[in-house]
DNA sequence: CCGGCTGGATGATCCAGATCAAGTTTTGCG
DNA sequence: CGCAAAACTTGATCTGGATCATCCAGCCGG
Protein backbone atom coordinates (compact mmCIF):
# COMPACT_ATOMS: atom_id res chain seq x y z
CA UNK A 1 0.00 0.00 0.00
CA UNK A 2 2.93 2.61 -0.48
CA UNK A 3 2.06 5.47 -1.63
CA UNK A 4 4.08 5.69 -4.47
CA UNK A 5 1.49 3.26 -6.50
CA UNK A 6 -1.02 5.96 -5.79
CA UNK A 7 -0.60 7.19 -9.57
CA UNK A 8 -2.66 4.10 -10.97
CA UNK A 9 -4.78 4.90 -8.55
CA UNK A 10 -7.57 5.44 -11.43
CA UNK A 11 -10.57 4.37 -9.53
CA UNK A 12 -10.86 1.35 -7.30
CA UNK A 13 -10.21 -1.23 -9.37
CA UNK A 14 -6.61 -0.16 -8.70
CA UNK A 15 -4.06 -2.19 -10.48
CA UNK A 16 -1.07 -2.17 -8.72
CA UNK A 17 1.51 -5.48 -9.47
CA UNK A 18 3.45 -4.41 -6.50
CA UNK A 19 1.14 -4.83 -4.14
CA UNK A 20 -0.82 -7.47 -5.71
CA UNK A 21 -0.37 -10.70 -4.17
CA UNK A 22 -0.89 -12.56 -7.09
CA UNK A 23 2.39 -11.50 -8.46
CA UNK A 24 4.42 -14.21 -7.20
CA UNK A 25 2.04 -16.02 -9.24
CA UNK A 26 1.91 -14.09 -12.46
CA UNK A 27 5.55 -13.57 -12.27
CA UNK A 28 7.38 -16.27 -10.53
CA UNK A 29 10.81 -15.20 -9.15
CA UNK A 30 9.00 -11.78 -9.10
CA UNK A 31 11.10 -8.33 -10.48
CA UNK A 32 12.49 -5.46 -9.19
CA UNK A 33 10.77 -2.93 -7.98
CA UNK A 34 11.38 -0.20 -11.25
CA UNK A 35 10.73 -2.96 -13.39
CA UNK A 36 7.35 -4.12 -11.82
CA UNK A 37 6.17 -0.13 -11.93
CA UNK A 38 6.60 -0.31 -15.99
CA UNK A 39 4.76 -3.30 -15.96
CA UNK A 40 2.03 -1.60 -14.20
CA UNK A 41 1.70 1.13 -16.91
CA UNK A 42 0.62 -1.00 -19.30
CA UNK A 43 -1.29 -3.18 -17.61
CA UNK A 44 -5.45 -2.29 -17.65
CA UNK A 45 -8.33 -3.11 -15.67
CA UNK A 46 -10.90 -4.69 -17.26
CA UNK A 47 -14.63 -4.51 -16.46
CA UNK A 48 -15.52 -7.06 -13.87
CA UNK A 49 -17.78 -10.25 -15.81
CA UNK A 50 -20.86 -12.02 -14.40
CA UNK A 51 -21.50 -15.30 -13.72
CA UNK A 52 -22.02 -16.62 -17.35
CA UNK A 53 -20.29 -13.56 -19.18
CA UNK A 54 -17.55 -14.26 -21.89
CA UNK A 55 -14.22 -13.05 -21.52
CA UNK A 56 -13.39 -13.77 -25.40
CA UNK A 57 -14.36 -16.29 -27.74
CA UNK A 58 -12.77 -18.20 -30.28
CA UNK A 59 -11.59 -16.97 -33.37
CA UNK A 60 -12.02 -13.43 -31.52
CA UNK A 61 -8.49 -11.45 -32.41
CA UNK A 62 -5.77 -11.65 -29.96
CA UNK A 63 -4.77 -8.34 -28.35
CA UNK A 64 -4.47 -8.86 -24.74
CA UNK A 65 -3.19 -11.53 -21.65
CA UNK A 66 -5.81 -11.57 -19.39
CA UNK A 67 -5.15 -12.99 -15.71
CA UNK A 68 -7.31 -13.74 -13.33
CA UNK A 69 -7.70 -11.37 -10.20
CA UNK A 70 -10.29 -12.97 -8.62
CA UNK A 71 -13.47 -15.64 -9.23
CA UNK A 72 -13.13 -18.86 -11.44
CA UNK A 73 -12.88 -18.93 -15.38
CA UNK A 74 -13.63 -22.41 -17.52
CA UNK A 75 -11.61 -22.58 -20.81
CA UNK A 76 -13.62 -24.44 -23.81
CA UNK A 77 -12.99 -25.49 -27.44
CA UNK A 78 -16.36 -26.45 -30.02
CA UNK A 79 -16.13 -29.43 -31.74
CA UNK A 80 -17.14 -29.55 -35.38
CA UNK A 81 -19.85 -31.26 -34.23
CA UNK A 82 -20.91 -28.86 -32.03
CA UNK A 83 -20.15 -29.62 -28.28
CA UNK A 84 -17.96 -28.21 -25.91
CA UNK A 85 -14.46 -29.59 -24.44
CA UNK A 86 -13.81 -28.07 -21.58
CA UNK A 87 -9.88 -27.41 -21.34
CA UNK A 88 -9.07 -26.29 -17.73
CA UNK A 89 -10.40 -23.88 -15.02
CA UNK A 90 -8.54 -21.29 -14.30
CA UNK A 91 -7.79 -19.44 -11.06
CA UNK A 92 -6.80 -16.33 -9.62
CA UNK A 93 -3.00 -15.51 -10.97
CA UNK A 94 -3.49 -17.87 -13.76
CA UNK A 95 -3.26 -16.28 -17.26
CA UNK A 96 -4.96 -16.71 -20.21
CA UNK A 97 -4.62 -16.30 -23.79
CA UNK A 98 -1.37 -17.97 -24.01
CA UNK A 99 -2.28 -20.25 -26.80
CA UNK A 100 -3.62 -17.11 -29.05
CA UNK A 101 -0.54 -15.53 -29.62
CA UNK A 102 0.79 -18.05 -32.49
CA UNK A 103 -2.42 -17.28 -34.51
CA UNK A 104 -3.27 -14.15 -32.89
CA UNK A 105 -6.79 -14.97 -32.79
CA UNK A 106 -8.41 -16.62 -30.11
CA UNK A 107 -8.46 -20.74 -29.82
CA UNK A 108 -10.55 -20.93 -27.33
CA UNK A 109 -13.44 -19.39 -25.66
CA UNK A 110 -13.50 -18.41 -21.94
CA UNK A 111 -16.38 -17.74 -19.89
CA UNK A 112 -17.01 -16.46 -15.86
CA UNK A 113 -18.39 -19.01 -13.55
CA UNK A 114 -18.51 -16.89 -10.91
CA UNK A 115 -18.25 -12.97 -10.68
CA UNK A 116 -14.49 -12.69 -11.82
CA UNK A 117 -12.12 -9.28 -12.50
CA UNK A 118 -9.01 -9.64 -14.63
CA UNK A 119 -6.10 -7.39 -15.27
CA UNK A 120 -5.62 -7.24 -19.33
CA UNK A 121 -2.11 -7.10 -20.45
CA UNK A 122 -1.56 -5.55 -23.82
CA UNK A 123 0.56 -8.05 -25.48
CA UNK A 124 2.41 -5.68 -28.20
CA UNK A 125 3.26 -3.82 -25.14
CA UNK A 126 4.36 -6.63 -23.29
CA UNK A 127 6.88 -7.58 -26.02
CA UNK A 128 8.38 -4.26 -25.97
CA UNK A 129 8.95 -4.20 -22.54
CA UNK A 130 10.66 -7.44 -22.61
CA UNK A 131 12.89 -6.00 -24.83
CA UNK A 132 14.01 -3.63 -21.94
CA UNK A 133 13.70 -5.85 -19.11
CA UNK A 134 15.24 -9.04 -19.64
CA UNK A 135 14.14 -10.41 -16.31
CA UNK A 136 10.14 -9.98 -17.76
CA UNK A 137 11.41 -11.87 -20.94
CA UNK A 138 12.35 -14.81 -19.10
CA UNK A 139 9.35 -14.26 -16.67
CA UNK A 140 7.26 -15.24 -19.79
CA UNK A 141 8.97 -17.34 -21.52
CA UNK A 142 8.71 -19.11 -17.76
CA UNK A 143 5.11 -19.02 -17.68
CA UNK A 144 4.53 -20.74 -21.06
CA UNK A 145 6.71 -22.85 -20.31
CA UNK A 146 4.65 -24.26 -17.16
CA UNK A 147 1.48 -24.10 -18.72
CA UNK A 148 3.14 -26.52 -21.22
CA UNK A 149 4.30 -28.84 -18.17
CA UNK A 150 1.00 -28.88 -16.90
CA UNK A 151 -1.33 -29.72 -19.37
CA UNK A 152 1.10 -32.62 -20.13
CA UNK A 153 0.27 -33.37 -16.96
CA UNK A 154 -3.32 -33.35 -18.17
CA UNK A 155 -3.04 -35.48 -20.96
CA UNK A 156 -0.95 -37.65 -18.51
CA UNK A 157 -4.66 -37.63 -16.63
CA UNK A 158 -6.76 -38.56 -19.29
CA UNK A 159 -4.95 -40.67 -21.25
CA UNK A 160 -4.39 -43.68 -18.20
CA UNK A 161 -6.56 -42.98 -14.91
CA UNK A 162 -9.89 -44.53 -14.45
CA UNK A 163 -12.82 -42.39 -13.39
CA UNK A 164 -11.73 -42.39 -9.62
CA UNK A 165 -8.48 -41.77 -10.39
CA UNK A 166 -9.19 -38.47 -12.56
CA UNK A 167 -11.97 -37.20 -9.91
CA UNK A 168 -9.14 -37.68 -7.10
CA UNK A 169 -6.92 -35.99 -9.28
CA UNK A 170 -8.65 -33.01 -10.51
CA UNK A 171 -9.44 -32.71 -6.19
CA UNK A 172 -6.38 -32.58 -5.31
CA UNK A 173 -5.18 -30.80 -7.51
CA UNK A 174 -7.60 -27.74 -6.67
CA UNK A 175 -7.27 -28.10 -3.75
CA UNK A 176 -3.21 -27.26 -3.93
CA UNK A 177 -4.46 -24.46 -6.42
CA UNK A 178 -6.31 -22.96 -3.89
CA UNK A 179 -3.78 -23.57 -0.70
CA UNK A 180 -1.37 -21.52 -3.23
CA UNK A 181 -3.40 -18.67 -2.72
CA UNK A 182 -4.31 -18.75 1.17
CA UNK A 183 -7.57 -20.52 1.07
CA UNK A 184 -7.82 -23.72 2.52
CA UNK A 185 -6.85 -26.45 1.25
CA UNK A 186 -9.36 -29.08 2.79
CA UNK A 187 -12.75 -27.01 2.79
CA UNK A 188 -13.96 -25.12 -0.76
CA UNK A 189 -16.38 -24.46 -2.86
CA UNK A 190 -16.07 -25.71 -6.53
CA UNK A 191 -16.82 -23.43 -8.94
CA UNK A 192 -18.22 -25.88 -11.50
CA UNK A 193 -21.07 -27.74 -12.19
CA UNK A 194 -20.81 -32.00 -12.04
CA UNK A 195 -21.21 -31.91 -15.98
CA UNK A 196 -18.43 -29.22 -16.55
CA UNK A 197 -16.46 -31.66 -13.71
CA UNK A 198 -16.76 -34.28 -16.03
CA UNK A 199 -16.78 -33.11 -19.26
CA UNK A 200 -13.17 -31.91 -18.53
CA UNK A 201 -12.38 -35.10 -17.31
CA UNK A 202 -13.79 -36.96 -20.31
CA UNK A 203 -16.46 -38.34 -17.57
CA UNK A 204 -20.47 -38.47 -17.90
CA UNK A 205 -22.46 -36.60 -15.02
CA UNK A 206 -23.58 -39.48 -13.69
CA UNK A 207 -20.23 -41.12 -13.19
CA UNK A 208 -19.24 -37.49 -11.33
CA UNK A 209 -22.24 -38.21 -9.15
CA UNK A 210 -21.57 -41.48 -8.60
CA UNK A 211 -17.54 -41.42 -7.71
CA UNK A 212 -18.67 -38.26 -5.36
CA UNK A 213 -20.68 -40.76 -3.58
CA UNK A 214 -18.72 -43.04 -3.03
CA UNK A 215 -15.71 -40.49 -2.09
CA UNK A 216 -17.89 -39.39 0.54
CA UNK A 217 -19.15 -43.19 1.32
CA UNK A 218 -15.64 -44.34 1.91
CA UNK A 219 -14.87 -40.96 4.37
CA UNK A 220 -12.74 -39.70 1.97
CA UNK A 221 -14.72 -36.01 1.59
CA UNK A 222 -17.60 -34.92 2.62
CA UNK A 223 -20.01 -32.89 0.15
CA UNK A 224 -22.45 -30.49 0.47
CA UNK A 225 -23.99 -29.65 -2.68
CA UNK A 226 -20.81 -27.37 -4.52
CA UNK A 227 -18.93 -27.71 -0.92
CA UNK A 228 -16.10 -30.08 -0.38
CA UNK A 229 -14.15 -30.95 2.41
CA UNK A 230 -11.05 -33.91 2.19
CA UNK A 231 -11.90 -35.80 5.58
CA UNK A 232 -8.77 -37.70 4.76
CA UNK A 233 -5.83 -36.16 2.46
CA UNK A 234 -3.70 -38.89 2.54
CA UNK A 235 -6.25 -41.25 1.12
CA UNK A 236 -7.50 -39.28 -1.71
CA UNK A 237 -3.70 -38.43 -2.55
CA UNK A 238 -3.21 -42.04 -2.76
CA UNK A 239 -6.05 -42.91 -4.79
CA UNK A 240 -4.58 -40.34 -7.30
CA UNK A 241 -2.48 -43.02 -8.49
CA UNK A 242 -4.59 -46.10 -8.09
CA UNK A 243 -3.31 -46.81 -4.95
CA UNK A 244 -5.64 -48.65 -2.68
CA UNK A 245 -4.12 -48.56 0.79
CA UNK A 246 -4.32 -45.85 3.12
CA UNK A 247 -7.25 -46.39 5.44
CA UNK A 248 -9.27 -49.84 4.90
CA UNK A 249 -12.20 -49.19 1.90
CA UNK A 250 -15.33 -50.62 2.08
CA UNK A 251 -15.32 -51.98 -1.57
CA UNK A 252 -13.12 -55.15 -2.89
CA UNK A 253 -10.70 -54.03 -0.25
CA UNK A 254 -6.88 -54.47 0.16
CA UNK A 255 -6.67 -57.95 2.16
CA UNK A 256 -7.75 -61.09 0.70
CA UNK B 1 24.24 -23.15 -50.68
CA UNK B 2 25.94 -19.95 -50.75
CA UNK B 3 29.70 -19.74 -49.60
CA UNK B 4 28.96 -17.12 -46.77
CA UNK B 5 27.88 -20.00 -44.79
CA UNK B 6 30.98 -21.84 -44.92
CA UNK B 7 32.49 -20.37 -42.21
CA UNK B 8 29.81 -22.39 -40.10
CA UNK B 9 30.43 -25.81 -41.68
CA UNK B 10 32.66 -27.31 -39.00
CA UNK B 11 32.28 -30.45 -40.45
CA UNK B 12 30.16 -32.97 -42.31
CA UNK B 13 27.28 -32.03 -40.26
CA UNK B 14 27.07 -28.30 -41.35
CA UNK B 15 24.69 -26.34 -39.79
CA UNK B 16 23.35 -23.66 -41.42
CA UNK B 17 19.37 -22.19 -40.38
CA UNK B 18 19.77 -20.25 -43.90
CA UNK B 19 20.03 -23.21 -45.68
CA UNK B 20 17.76 -25.32 -43.70
CA UNK B 21 14.29 -26.14 -45.20
CA UNK B 22 13.03 -26.97 -41.47
CA UNK B 23 13.76 -22.93 -41.22
CA UNK B 24 9.87 -22.35 -41.66
CA UNK B 25 8.80 -24.55 -39.07
CA UNK B 26 11.56 -23.59 -36.62
CA UNK B 27 10.79 -20.31 -36.78
CA UNK B 28 7.50 -19.49 -38.47
CA UNK B 29 7.44 -16.66 -40.49
CA UNK B 30 11.25 -16.44 -40.64
CA UNK B 31 13.86 -13.84 -40.08
CA UNK B 32 16.15 -11.79 -41.58
CA UNK B 33 19.47 -13.13 -43.18
CA UNK B 34 21.47 -11.13 -40.59
CA UNK B 35 19.40 -12.36 -38.09
CA UNK B 36 19.62 -15.74 -39.20
CA UNK B 37 23.52 -15.39 -39.33
CA UNK B 38 23.78 -14.51 -35.78
CA UNK B 39 21.45 -17.24 -34.82
CA UNK B 40 23.28 -20.06 -36.65
CA UNK B 41 26.29 -18.82 -34.93
CA UNK B 42 24.23 -20.47 -31.41
CA UNK B 43 23.23 -23.70 -32.41
CA UNK B 44 25.34 -26.48 -32.35
CA UNK B 45 24.91 -29.71 -33.87
CA UNK B 46 24.94 -32.91 -31.26
CA UNK B 47 25.34 -35.99 -32.64
CA UNK B 48 23.18 -37.91 -34.08
CA UNK B 49 21.12 -40.87 -32.41
CA UNK B 50 20.85 -44.22 -32.62
CA UNK B 51 16.96 -45.62 -31.92
CA UNK B 52 16.67 -46.32 -28.49
CA UNK B 53 19.09 -43.83 -27.20
CA UNK B 54 18.19 -41.11 -24.88
CA UNK B 55 18.49 -37.19 -26.33
CA UNK B 56 17.15 -36.26 -22.64
CA UNK B 57 15.53 -38.06 -19.51
CA UNK B 58 13.64 -36.87 -16.86
CA UNK B 59 14.99 -34.36 -13.84
CA UNK B 60 18.01 -33.62 -16.26
CA UNK B 61 19.57 -29.99 -15.85
CA UNK B 62 17.79 -28.30 -18.77
CA UNK B 63 20.13 -26.02 -20.83
CA UNK B 64 19.65 -26.01 -24.53
CA UNK B 65 16.19 -27.12 -26.69
CA UNK B 66 16.89 -28.93 -29.45
CA UNK B 67 15.68 -28.95 -32.72
CA UNK B 68 14.67 -32.00 -35.10
CA UNK B 69 16.70 -32.44 -37.42
CA UNK B 70 15.90 -35.62 -39.18
CA UNK B 71 14.49 -38.83 -37.67
CA UNK B 72 11.68 -39.15 -35.03
CA UNK B 73 11.71 -38.82 -31.28
CA UNK B 74 8.87 -40.33 -28.63
CA UNK B 75 8.35 -38.08 -25.13
CA UNK B 76 7.10 -39.83 -22.49
CA UNK B 77 7.17 -38.96 -18.95
CA UNK B 78 6.46 -42.19 -16.12
CA UNK B 79 4.06 -42.33 -13.56
CA UNK B 80 4.47 -43.00 -10.21
CA UNK B 81 3.54 -46.45 -10.62
CA UNK B 82 6.39 -46.99 -13.05
CA UNK B 83 3.94 -47.44 -16.35
CA UNK B 84 4.58 -44.76 -18.97
CA UNK B 85 3.03 -42.10 -20.64
CA UNK B 86 3.94 -41.00 -24.13
CA UNK B 87 3.18 -37.39 -24.71
CA UNK B 88 3.97 -36.98 -28.23
CA UNK B 89 6.21 -37.46 -31.44
CA UNK B 90 8.52 -35.44 -32.78
CA UNK B 91 9.36 -34.86 -36.20
CA UNK B 92 11.88 -32.82 -38.00
CA UNK B 93 11.49 -29.34 -37.67
CA UNK B 94 9.93 -29.70 -33.94
CA UNK B 95 11.30 -28.35 -30.97
CA UNK B 96 11.93 -30.35 -27.63
CA UNK B 97 12.29 -28.64 -24.20
CA UNK B 98 10.11 -26.06 -24.42
CA UNK B 99 8.31 -27.65 -20.94
CA UNK B 100 11.48 -27.31 -19.35
CA UNK B 101 12.26 -24.00 -19.25
CA UNK B 102 10.30 -23.31 -15.89
CA UNK B 103 12.28 -25.52 -13.89
CA UNK B 104 14.92 -25.75 -15.37
CA UNK B 105 14.59 -29.26 -15.38
CA UNK B 106 13.41 -31.66 -18.06
CA UNK B 107 9.62 -32.75 -17.04
CA UNK B 108 9.85 -35.50 -19.45
CA UNK B 109 12.48 -38.44 -21.13
CA UNK B 110 12.76 -38.35 -25.01
CA UNK B 111 14.32 -41.19 -26.99
CA UNK B 112 14.88 -41.64 -30.70
CA UNK B 113 12.48 -43.82 -32.39
CA UNK B 114 14.74 -44.32 -35.26
CA UNK B 115 18.56 -43.11 -36.24
CA UNK B 116 17.72 -38.97 -35.66
CA UNK B 117 19.47 -35.59 -35.61
CA UNK B 118 19.34 -32.55 -33.72
CA UNK B 119 20.69 -28.71 -33.64
CA UNK B 120 21.01 -27.53 -30.21
CA UNK B 121 19.81 -24.12 -29.15
CA UNK B 122 21.89 -23.07 -25.28
CA UNK B 123 18.74 -21.26 -24.18
CA UNK B 124 20.69 -18.72 -22.21
CA UNK B 125 22.06 -17.56 -25.48
CA UNK B 126 18.95 -17.38 -27.12
CA UNK B 127 17.25 -15.57 -25.00
CA UNK B 128 20.01 -13.10 -25.14
CA UNK B 129 20.04 -12.75 -28.80
CA UNK B 130 15.92 -12.02 -28.36
CA UNK B 131 16.97 -9.19 -26.63
CA UNK B 132 18.93 -8.20 -29.86
CA UNK B 133 16.32 -9.15 -32.62
CA UNK B 134 13.16 -8.41 -31.59
CA UNK B 135 11.87 -10.88 -34.07
CA UNK B 136 12.90 -13.27 -32.71
CA UNK B 137 11.67 -13.45 -29.49
CA UNK B 138 8.20 -12.99 -30.76
CA UNK B 139 9.12 -16.10 -32.65
CA UNK B 140 9.61 -18.17 -29.56
CA UNK B 141 6.15 -16.89 -27.88
CA UNK B 142 4.85 -17.85 -31.61
CA UNK B 143 6.44 -20.89 -31.03
CA UNK B 144 5.53 -21.76 -27.31
CA UNK B 145 1.94 -20.25 -28.10
CA UNK B 146 1.60 -23.16 -31.38
CA UNK B 147 2.68 -26.09 -28.41
CA UNK B 148 0.63 -25.00 -26.01
CA UNK B 149 -2.28 -24.88 -28.45
CA UNK B 150 -1.56 -28.49 -29.98
CA UNK B 151 -1.43 -29.67 -26.81
CA UNK B 152 -5.15 -28.39 -26.37
CA UNK B 153 -5.92 -30.20 -29.13
CA UNK B 154 -4.81 -33.57 -27.97
CA UNK B 155 -6.76 -33.23 -24.63
CA UNK B 156 -9.84 -32.79 -26.73
CA UNK B 157 -8.26 -36.29 -28.76
CA UNK B 158 -8.05 -37.92 -25.63
CA UNK B 159 -10.92 -36.67 -23.93
CA UNK B 160 -14.22 -36.77 -25.97
CA UNK B 161 -13.12 -39.24 -28.91
CA UNK B 162 -13.77 -43.02 -29.67
CA UNK B 163 -10.81 -45.46 -30.40
CA UNK B 164 -11.82 -45.40 -33.70
CA UNK B 165 -11.87 -41.46 -34.04
CA UNK B 166 -8.75 -41.48 -32.31
CA UNK B 167 -6.47 -43.81 -34.54
CA UNK B 168 -8.26 -41.68 -37.44
CA UNK B 169 -7.12 -38.09 -35.77
CA UNK B 170 -4.05 -39.64 -35.34
CA UNK B 171 -3.08 -41.11 -38.67
CA UNK B 172 -4.26 -37.55 -40.29
CA UNK B 173 -2.43 -35.60 -37.88
CA UNK B 174 0.90 -37.51 -38.98
CA UNK B 175 -0.26 -37.43 -42.64
CA UNK B 176 -0.20 -33.69 -42.97
CA UNK B 177 2.71 -33.07 -40.51
CA UNK B 178 4.57 -35.29 -42.98
CA UNK B 179 2.92 -33.18 -45.86
CA UNK B 180 4.97 -30.16 -44.70
CA UNK B 181 7.96 -31.40 -44.59
CA UNK B 182 7.72 -32.69 -47.90
CA UNK B 183 7.11 -36.14 -47.82
CA UNK B 184 3.73 -38.00 -48.98
CA UNK B 185 0.67 -37.28 -47.06
CA UNK B 186 -0.98 -40.80 -48.41
CA UNK B 187 1.79 -43.33 -48.26
CA UNK B 188 4.48 -42.98 -45.23
CA UNK B 189 6.36 -45.11 -42.29
CA UNK B 190 5.11 -45.25 -38.59
CA UNK B 191 8.04 -44.52 -36.79
CA UNK B 192 6.51 -46.10 -34.01
CA UNK B 193 5.15 -49.21 -32.68
CA UNK B 194 1.47 -50.17 -32.01
CA UNK B 195 2.26 -50.43 -28.26
CA UNK B 196 2.98 -46.46 -28.52
CA UNK B 197 0.39 -45.41 -30.38
CA UNK B 198 -1.68 -47.31 -28.44
CA UNK B 199 0.07 -45.92 -25.08
CA UNK B 200 -0.16 -42.23 -26.41
CA UNK B 201 -4.00 -42.32 -27.34
CA UNK B 202 -5.32 -44.06 -24.31
CA UNK B 203 -6.01 -47.50 -25.86
CA UNK B 204 -4.71 -51.01 -25.78
CA UNK B 205 -2.65 -52.46 -28.61
CA UNK B 206 -5.04 -55.14 -29.31
CA UNK B 207 -7.51 -52.34 -29.76
CA UNK B 208 -4.70 -50.24 -32.05
CA UNK B 209 -4.16 -53.61 -34.07
CA UNK B 210 -8.29 -54.36 -34.34
CA UNK B 211 -8.82 -50.83 -36.11
CA UNK B 212 -6.03 -50.91 -38.05
CA UNK B 213 -7.62 -54.20 -39.62
CA UNK B 214 -10.95 -52.92 -39.90
CA UNK B 215 -9.81 -49.51 -41.29
CA UNK B 216 -8.23 -51.96 -43.88
CA UNK B 217 -11.54 -54.26 -44.48
CA UNK B 218 -13.16 -50.85 -44.94
CA UNK B 219 -11.37 -49.41 -47.77
CA UNK B 220 -9.80 -46.80 -45.83
CA UNK B 221 -6.08 -47.41 -45.48
CA UNK B 222 -3.72 -50.38 -46.86
CA UNK B 223 -1.25 -51.50 -44.17
CA UNK B 224 1.82 -53.57 -44.29
CA UNK B 225 3.99 -54.02 -41.06
CA UNK B 226 4.30 -50.09 -40.23
CA UNK B 227 3.64 -49.02 -43.68
CA UNK B 228 0.62 -47.24 -43.88
CA UNK B 229 -1.13 -45.71 -47.22
CA UNK B 230 -4.00 -43.79 -47.13
CA UNK B 231 -6.69 -44.93 -49.66
CA UNK B 232 -9.60 -42.55 -49.00
CA UNK B 233 -8.21 -39.42 -47.26
CA UNK B 234 -12.10 -37.99 -47.18
CA UNK B 235 -13.47 -41.20 -45.56
CA UNK B 236 -10.50 -41.09 -42.74
CA UNK B 237 -11.04 -37.69 -42.35
CA UNK B 238 -14.36 -37.73 -41.72
CA UNK B 239 -13.68 -40.62 -39.25
CA UNK B 240 -12.03 -37.92 -37.06
CA UNK B 241 -15.31 -36.44 -35.80
CA UNK B 242 -17.28 -39.83 -35.98
CA UNK B 243 -18.68 -38.30 -38.94
CA UNK B 244 -19.55 -42.01 -40.77
CA UNK B 245 -20.90 -40.93 -44.12
CA UNK B 246 -18.32 -40.75 -47.16
CA UNK B 247 -18.39 -43.84 -49.06
CA UNK B 248 -20.47 -46.79 -48.49
CA UNK B 249 -18.55 -49.06 -45.27
CA UNK B 250 -19.26 -52.60 -44.49
CA UNK B 251 -19.98 -52.92 -41.11
CA UNK B 252 -23.57 -51.59 -40.40
CA UNK B 253 -23.48 -49.95 -42.75
CA UNK B 254 -25.52 -47.13 -44.81
CA UNK B 255 -27.50 -49.33 -47.11
CA UNK B 256 -26.02 -52.54 -47.05
C1' DC C 1 -46.62 -20.43 -0.80
C1' DC C 2 -46.76 -22.82 -4.93
C1' DG C 3 -45.13 -24.75 -9.33
C1' DG C 4 -41.83 -25.30 -12.56
C1' DC C 5 -37.03 -25.68 -13.57
C1' DT C 6 -32.24 -26.82 -13.12
C1' DG C 7 -28.71 -29.53 -11.08
C1' DG C 8 -27.77 -33.56 -8.82
C1' DA C 9 -28.32 -38.58 -7.19
C1' DT C 10 -29.17 -43.28 -8.02
C1' DG C 11 -30.80 -47.63 -10.09
C1' DA C 12 -30.98 -50.77 -14.35
C1' DT C 13 -29.08 -52.02 -18.51
C1' DC C 14 -25.85 -51.89 -22.31
C1' DC C 15 -21.61 -51.71 -24.91
C1' DA C 16 -16.85 -50.10 -26.34
C1' DG C 17 -12.80 -51.24 -25.23
C1' DA C 18 -9.98 -53.85 -21.72
C1' DT C 19 -8.31 -58.20 -20.51
C1' DC C 20 -7.07 -62.85 -21.29
C1' DA C 21 -5.48 -66.26 -24.40
C1' DA C 22 -3.60 -68.18 -28.34
C1' DG C 23 -1.46 -67.98 -32.63
C1' DT C 24 1.56 -65.77 -36.29
C1' DT C 25 4.99 -62.80 -38.27
C1' DT C 26 9.12 -60.08 -37.88
C1' DT C 27 13.40 -59.00 -36.14
C1' DG C 28 17.66 -59.35 -34.02
C1' DC C 29 21.64 -61.96 -33.13
C1' DG C 30 25.13 -65.66 -32.01
C1' DC D 1 21.06 -70.12 -40.78
C1' DG D 2 18.31 -70.97 -36.83
C1' DC D 3 16.36 -69.75 -32.67
C1' DA D 4 14.31 -66.79 -29.29
C1' DA D 5 12.34 -62.62 -28.18
C1' DA D 6 9.53 -58.96 -29.62
C1' DA D 7 5.80 -57.19 -32.22
C1' DC D 8 1.50 -57.92 -34.13
C1' DT D 9 -3.13 -60.13 -35.02
C1' DT D 10 -7.32 -62.24 -33.82
C1' DG D 11 -10.85 -64.43 -31.00
C1' DA D 12 -13.47 -64.97 -26.50
C1' DT D 13 -14.89 -62.97 -22.47
C1' DC D 14 -15.36 -59.43 -18.96
C1' DT D 15 -16.21 -54.85 -17.04
C1' DG D 16 -15.98 -49.78 -16.12
C1' DG D 17 -18.30 -46.31 -17.41
C1' DA D 18 -21.99 -44.76 -20.75
C1' DT D 19 -26.75 -44.54 -21.48
C1' DC D 20 -31.39 -44.50 -20.18
C1' DA D 21 -34.80 -43.63 -16.74
C1' DT D 22 -36.50 -41.77 -12.60
C1' DC D 23 -36.58 -39.28 -8.66
C1' DC D 24 -35.26 -35.68 -5.47
C1' DA D 25 -33.62 -31.11 -3.58
C1' DG D 26 -32.85 -26.29 -4.12
C1' DC D 27 -33.99 -22.19 -6.17
C1' DC D 28 -36.49 -18.53 -8.45
C1' DG D 29 -40.30 -15.81 -10.04
C1' DG D 30 -44.81 -14.60 -9.35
Amino acid sequence: MSSTHQIFDISKFKVSCGNCSLVELCLPWGLKVDDLNELEKIIKRVRPLQRGDYLFHTGDKFQQLYAVRSGAIKAYRTTEEGNEQILGFYLPGELLGLDAIDTEKHVCTTVALETSSFCAVPFTRLEELCQQIPGLQHQIYRLMSRELSSENQSLLLLGKKSAEEKIATFLVNLSSRLHVLGYSSTEFRLPMSRQEIGNYLGLTVETVSRIFSRLQKDKLIVIDRKLIKIVNEHGIRCMCTGNKESSSKSRSATGH
